[in-house]
DNA sequence: GTCTATATGGGGATAGAC
DNA sequence: GTCTATCCCCATATAGAC
């Protein structure tokens, strides 16, 4: 569905070296163990990319172009339902969560390998981290911030720089598939169940948003 | 305040672990540059502790003892003030999340090493950290979600695992003091603001859990 | 484009003197 | 408890044959 054609060399180094990075992280990661998985030979690694910093740019290169283009065509799906005003809060959360957690589905057999590495870099210290991120989500950051301040004129722009951020914490968690969900829940949660938990977390981002700004004055401190 | 004596070897050993390991992660931080960075022999870490891996154990094993005891404190003063009934819902998350952050103010000369850290560890793969998550973390999720259960009697027990999954990813985002930040708010946001930082993060995550459970019919997906 | 072989450096862990 | 010196392995990256 994403990509019916036979996996040369180059898309199989990328489908390897994604799960891998997702599972042990990028530091854990070798070359040697993903070529190996990928059954090529250690130094096409090279060849194809520059480096093991250049695997990891494209690995998010190739996912991230599609999604994030899917992202900006349901915004814009969105608006044009809501003809002037500003679309429906929800609809602007789904359409920037529901992409990254379709991915799950939608690559199945190759296991959810990009959604866990993409919620998980997010906590990846490292400077080449730091650039990919700039890159691939500066205007997503930029055009979404923009529907939210629409769709809730009353919140104080740093207020909702914060809610933003506290978005991005569970959904970025949520994605990476946290065995910390085991912790609390013994099991009792569903996650193949995609749809679902995108619901779940919509309903629950849009009330967090909305809440009213928080006052200066609560008690004061004990400690 | 925390450790008015002068730090010994073990001590400074723990602190450069914790901050290094922050900054760069576990896999990505080298012994050598932790004893470099503490001014003691290579081999101390060997005699000190048995491993890499025992040095992560033993850097959280400090921090996470009185954090977690501060954290049962403060939800048994929430509960004998709120006497019988269920104690406010911002009291409780105010508990399981201040002691944390204020960790950040509290640590402030020997920088926003461990909160970072903790932060991060969520997302970092590693059968060692998922064994260090579930000894330390245990007990405290098991009496959270008890008291959050009362609070919120009202709410499906499978949505409140979801939600409190939420509200982890949530915290250690923030805790991690992401570069996510200035991603979308350009400086805006000011980090130093502890108390700030709970009070807001508790408005967000107390509207959140406090939402309608999902519906199960919602428009069909289009995709 | 793909392989073998290797250069070059760094990693964790330890032995054994002091 | 702390040091030096070293073992042994694995890392990334590249050279050069096919």
């Amino acid at each position: 569905m994403i990509e019916p054609s036979p996996p040369g060399t180059k898309e199989r180094m990328l489908d390897a070296a994604e799960r891998l990075f997702a599972e042990r992280g990028f530091a854990a990661t070798s070359l040697r163990a993903i070529t190996a998985a990928a059954g090529v030979n250690l130094a096409a690694v090279n060849y194809h990319f520059h480096s093991k910093e250049a695997l990891l740019a494209a690995v998010f290169a190739r996912r991230l172009g599609p999604l994030n283009r899917q992202r900006l065509e349901l915004l814009a799906q969105a608006r044009s339902r809501a003809g002037r005003r500003s679309p429906p809060l929800e609809e602007i959360l789904e359409a920037f969560l529901a992409p990254a957690f379709r991915l799950h589905r939608d690559l199945a057999p190759a296991g959810p390998g990009f959604p866990s590495l993409m919620g998980r870099i997010y906590a990846e210290p490292g400077e080449h981290i730091r650039v990919i991120l700039r890159e691939q989500f500066g205007e997503i950051a930029a055009r979404f911030t923009e529907a939210l301040k629409e769709a809730l004129p009353k919140l104080p722009p740093a207020e909702l720089y914060w809610r933003i951020h506290f978005m991005i914490g569970a959904m970025a968690h949520t994605l990476a598939g946290s065995r910390a969900l085991g912790l609390v829940a013994g099991g009792r949660c569903d996650p193949p169940d995609v749809e679902g938990t995108i619901r779940r977390l919509v309903v629950f981002l849009a009330a967090g948003l909305r809440a009213p700004a928080a006052r200066r004055t609560r008690r004061s401190r004990t400690r």
